[in-house]
DNA sequence: AATGTGTCTAATGTCGACAATCGACGAGCG
DNA sequence: CGCTCGTCGATTGTCGACATTAGACACATT
């Protein structure tokens, strides 16, 4: 891959960088006409974006009104993080034979490295970290069908996790939180490991409902 | 609701009507501007269709080139149904405890009906029968995200299933594998609800891949 | 004053045409 | 004779304009 130059995938990017970046927030209408304009291109490609944002998760749409920033209540932030432990639960477990000593150290390794990176404060490094260690979990599964839907909800929920990743967790928790994965594995305890990821992600999905529940009561 | 007019629902609908009458095969290319001519609508609303469609599974997209049915290898058809499995199994084990006591009399009384119809030949009831005893399966699960990963797998494997229902188990065997479930239920072991969804899922892929190798053996 | 109706506006849905790109075919070269 | 490269046709990507619809506002009516 060189570049990616179709239209329509940089007004994917763009709408995602101003997500992330809070210029759009949740309950936001999403205009074609005005991002045209402000992109100064035609709302033709505005729309095929749309629609693939769509299916991420990212946005909503409403037949003949418009899309609009999805507001997602407490229960479907939890029901969105526990089917995505459903599904990398099953993913890890069903592949928990083809992970090799070395896939082992390696995973340590990272757990390692976002434990000290969590404790010297680089949030930005602790994100990225959990990022390439959630990828190597899932990377030795082979069921594409399921790694798909599972990217597709890693994306969507990384808008969430991003803008509170800094208040969830203590730095001795996340490694603790992690480290307990690897052993799972270790161990070769199937109906363990699913669960342990199962937890993983429920117990982050209701820590990050709880902040929100938090913020909400300081602003209002 | 009274109707949905929206040209690109009609084009959904259209095609997949097209897929499921065999009047297009795997690898097809839906040519846009062919449609649109065929329908008699210019071509936007049936790319708004074809992103539809693609996000429902239904079919390939190529950036630049177009888009295709997908051919699905044996892997992937048994990877989707796995999907299914792992996803329903959860949804109906998490559900279990809210099926009531008529709940599960009209789980077996659907069980009975799609015994009778097995036996009685009446293929397009049994499908029938089987599709409104999923969705009553499911329907009692309150994760959403779920629900909706599960239901785009349904229609994206439905495709498969409508082309080999009749060739795929015996009316007993129809009937047993679907007490099963209930049985499992009744029991309220949750651990062996899941398996046994997740198993049956896996089953009936297989079982398609079986028939597939059959009929590309005696056809080839 | 409250409710229902009608109009008006702004946004989405659809259109036909143009531009950019991919795959195939064939000419030229080693 | 086989391979590379350029041209060509067909299809997707993009465009600007028009048609249609949802929602807001004002007015009339009870």
């Amino acid at each position: 891959m060189i570049v990616k130059k179709t239209y329509k995938d940089q007004v994917i990017d763009h709408i995602y960088q101003l997500i992330l970046a809070d210029h759009l927030k949740p309950g936001d209408r999403l205009k074609e006409s005005l991002l045209a304009l402000e992109m100064g291109i035609s709302r033709a490609p505005i729309r095929e974006a749309m629609k693939e944002l769509m299916t991420l998760g990212l946005i909503d749409y409403k037949p003949q009104i418009g899309n609009f920033l999805p507001i997602l209540t407490p229960k479907q932030i939890i029901d969105s993080y526990t089917t995505r432990g459903v599904l990398e639960g099953y993913a890890v477990m069903s592949a928990s034979e083809h992970f090799t000593r070395q896939d082992l150290k390696c995973l340590d390794r990272l757990v390692d490295d976002m434990g000290q990176a969590a404790k010297g404060g680089e949030h930005k490094q602790v994100v990225d970290i959990g990022g390439d260690f959630h990828d190597f979990l899932v990377a030795r599964s082979d069921n594409q069908q399921l790694l798909e839907y599972s990217s597709r909800l890693s994306l969507k929920l990384h808008v969430l996790f991003y803008k509170h990743w800094g208040m969830l967790y203590r730095p001795d928790e996340i490694e603790q939180r992690h480290r307990a994965i690897v052993t799972s594995i270790k161990a070769q305890d199937k109906v363990r490991i699913e669960q342990v990821v199962r937890d993983h992600y429920v117990e982050t999905g209701s820590k990050i409902v709880a902040v929100q529940a938090l913020n909400s009561v300081t602003v209002v």
